[in-house]
DNA sequence: GTGAAAGCGCTAACAT
DNA sequence: ATGTTAGCGCTTTCAC
């Protein structure tokens, strides 16, 4: 069965402890020795019990990644960012879902627990909610992590974030410039804090400008390209004056597109449609989106570094937060 | 610190043990101890360290996954897939990425080698390669795995997979019904076996319908939308006869198009374009795909629940091979 | 240069 | 109903 030190230590004739020198390349051992046993755990096969390991050195070298759905591509390369990143410093990952779909508190506290049981060094986390028992129970573990795409006034930590004001600051002057007067903020149910600072800045954006604050309604819809295309027909057809689209993220722009597209109606012309993320494949859709853009992949690399170097300096908080800027891709949809 | 059943066993002046069986609702314990100990391990914040737990039982709850690139949408599906089914048996994952681009044997190998020092009760692979030295290390490893999305020859053992062969048929069966003679096959490089299995039975069809072997040539590509684009360009710039492409993924495909539409060609008369996944994008996609549809969640969930079933029967290969049926779905690029 | 003892956190098997 | 012993696989400390 599975080979342990032991086994290669009986029939190399020493003590466990020898192998265990001569596999982890300790000073004193006598050359002859370590490679007769290095030898010899080659043809067994060996190879260490990494649990055993841990459980003695206590460190697992595994982070604990929390996020919602990596079937959207936005979760998908944040993950991938971490994922390089990781590898590179000689983490593994241990990933969970938080949810399905919608947002469970339950779920995810559980989830956060069953990582942490597995005893991670740290844990990357992609929060749905702000649910404030959640950031309590984050505020007493004493693993060190990093938030991603949340900026948490209610809890001191590290985090990774892009200026969602700016984003959308970026998407209404557009907006604006191009002529457009009634936008409809097609967002995420249900509702986060960074959806409400999105849309706080547009409206402030549009009154700076001069518009009235009625001309930005928020609707509502599930965070899939089929809800957003269903929505968005249902909104264009009850409401004829609506002219610009500013979608939660580009996955929600491609639904709205291809509404529009199938209501006849001319894009960007009668209707201009922004999308949020510039995932890969927003250049390659027809017609390429027109979207704020964060640097995905960018946001997991740098979560990853930066929970990285407080294992290394085992600290639980490093007060870092990085706000990176997000920039208007514009391209034909708007 | 963190807190150990030590920790409890002194605060609540019992044995460790007596801790153990309370928190693990056992027999043989008095109510009100449990109760007592329970809550002082609430109060405590005590969480079981699964590493120790791990190595005392010889079950770590925990699948390695194996795959190559999850910003893929393909890659993410089969994740996401994977990752339900896992949790809900209660199994975590251990996802690794195997080469960030390309295709890297020895960095695959590692990659399988750390996961398993991790003591995943079983690992699920999506191979990238078909070198023997990995088969052969695959066929000596005493953790049961199940591999994706490929047929391997070289060995026995368990797999779910599509029958690429069926695929590639539909494929051209309905390129030729719509009177196409001149293909591109856009493929993924480096070639794998499945890629030429696809190439064969496109050549097939081809031949059974009459036409001849050199009516699909092969044109070779790196696996980005990005690279897929550009081939595609080239292709049909230096080919005014090629009127379809079969490409290797969606992806590749909403490339193709691209570069089709940039050419001012008419899809799908002057081109027409066919992917293979269908992945959730392709139907909104403009225009929308005709693809060769693989159920690719199911993938990832039946390659999950096969080997978890491994696992609990404790049976290492249990020759169980599922080849699910792709479907043509007729959208608009072909 | 090598080994013996001890312990990481937890839990079966065997007492009491 | 509770405690003692022992051991999972590995490594640190100290002795030889």
């Amino acid at each position: 069965m599975k080979i342990t030190i032991k086994d290669i230590a009986r029939k190399a004739q020493v003590s466990p402890i020898t192998v265990s020198r001569a596999l982890n390349d300790k000073e004193d051992i006598n050359p002859d020795t370590k490679n007769r046993i290095v030898k010899i755990a080659n043809d067994l096969g060996y190879f260490p019990n990494m649990l055993a390991q841990s459980l003695k050195s206590k460190k697992s070298k595994t982070l604990g990644v929390i996020l919602r759905d990596i079937s959207d591509p936005f979760y998908a390369e944040i993950l991938q960012g971490i994922s390089l990143t990781a590898a590179r410093e000689g983490y593994q990952i241990i990933l969970s879902i938080s949810s399905r779909s919608g947002v469970n508190l339950d779920l995810e506290y559980n989830t956060l627990k069953l990582v942490l049981q597995k005893q991670v060094d740290g844990v990357l986390i992609i929060p749905e909610h702000e649910d404030p028992r959640y950031f309590a129970y984050l505020q007493k573990i004493h693993t060190p992590f990093v938030l991603l795409n949340r900026v948490p006034k209610e809890i001191q930590c590290d985090y990774v974030s892009t200026d969602q004001q700016e984003g959308s600051r970026l998407a209404m002057s557009h907006f604006i410039k191009k002529g457009k007067k009634h936008i409809a903020y097609l967002v995420r149910r249900p509702l986060s804090g960074v959806a409400l600072t999105r849309m706080a800045a547009c409206e402030k954006t549009l009154l700076e400008h001069g518009l009235s604050k009625d001309s930005i309604r928020v609707v509502e819809c599930d965070d899939t390209i089929v809800a957003a295309y269903e929505q968005t027909k249902r909104t264009l057809k009850q409401n004829s004056k609506v002219d610009g689209v500013y979608a939660w993220d580009d996955v929600m722009a491609m639904g709205a597109v291809k509404a529009a597209i199938e209501l006849g109606c001319g894009i960007p012309d009668d209707i201009g449609i922004i999308g949020y993320d510039d995932i890969e494949l927003a250049k390659f859709f027809n017609p390429a989106l027109t979207t704020v853009r964060q640097n995905i992949q960018l946001i997991g690399r740098t979560a990853a570094e930066i929970l990285i170097e407080k294992i290394n300096n085992d600290v639980l908080i490093a007060d870092k937060t990085v706000i990176l800027r997000p920039e208007l891709i514009v391209r034909e949809t708007a």
